[in-house]
DNA sequence: CGCTAATATGCATAAATATTCAATTTGTAT
DNA sequence: ATACAAATTGAATATTTATGCATATTAGCG
């Protein structure tokens, strides 16, 4: 299902460069960049990608993403931290436990960090092992639902 | 028709202080606050304060104001200024003239500058006198209308 | 005061967006 | 592979928001 993904980012490119205002014109704009979906299913993925709609100051509403979503150079090679040393992510209530490869524990950490997850209280790391603690009325699916729009949108 | 000047004052409170998503609960605390109106015109008073509805980060969406719209104590006695000093103003073209007692026109001009009105591109003041140009693709409604949202809303 | 133009509002309805439900596809562990 | 759980999607529908139009209210002005 790398198909998502792929149109996610592209509606994020078109939301950056253009003033839209209506599902339905995205809706053309992305079967031109041949992703033929219904408005339903680009509902749902201008929710995952958390954009907004905002006035423009005098006479109309159009969508916008997160502030801080434009991911710097300097994230982008956190995320590739992440994704380098990250091997396996597992809970037990609040807590979560991240193995990763030797050594690897504390740019994993650090990345985390910076990249600020919501979701995310604290985190202490070791060696290879990173203890998480999810923010009251967080659940790790929020986590985890944050991990994949965060982390696999990044190329190369 | 003052009463459209406080409710919309309250909605911006109701707006700041708490979260919410959608017009129809809105509604309700407006009630409670007061003022009767209907779905229909709180949609426009929604769309007279510019206000958006943008993503909480994990699950939903709910109102906000405008960024710079909290108003500043400096820039209240701004306003003030510009409610001192203003005698008339008219347009001809992309122009318009301001006439202020005598004076005054250079704090009403300064003042309109931190007011930093979307409609002016730019203005100069004489001494009772300000010249001022729109922004292409503005009218002098659209500047009348800022005024009206931007000025009448502060009290004593 | 009474008149007129401008503004504000409600009602009904259109337009836009979200969600439910069923079907389909994908991922994963045997 | 095969079975089962999870994720994705579309169609239909519900919910939410915007607007056209008629009416009511207000601010000026003679």
């Amino acid at each position: 299902m790398r198909e998502r993904h792929n149109r996610l980012s592209v509606i994020k490119e078109l939301i950056k460069n253009n003033r839209i205002d209506n599902q339905d014109t995205l809706l053309d704009m992305l079967k031109k960049e041949g992703f033929s979906v219904t408005q339903a299913t680009l509902s749902r993925d201008l929710k995952m990608l958390k954009v907004g709609k905002i006035s423009d100051g005098w006479s109309g509403y159009y969508y916008s993403l997160p502030e801080n979503d434009f991911v710097s150079e300097s994230e982008k090679s956190y995320i590739q931290d992440v994704r380098r040393g990250i091997i396996s992510i597992e809970f037990s209530g609040d807590m979560g436990v991240i193995k990763t490869r030797p050594g690897h524990a504390n740019s994993v950490c650090f990345a985390l960090d910076v990249l600020a997850l919501p979701e995310i209280l604290g985190s202490i790391a070791g060696d290879d092992t990173i203890f998480i603690i999810l923010r009251e009325g967080m659940t790790k699916e929020d986590l985890l639902e944050s991990f994949q729009t965060r982390i696999p949108e990044i190329k190369d």
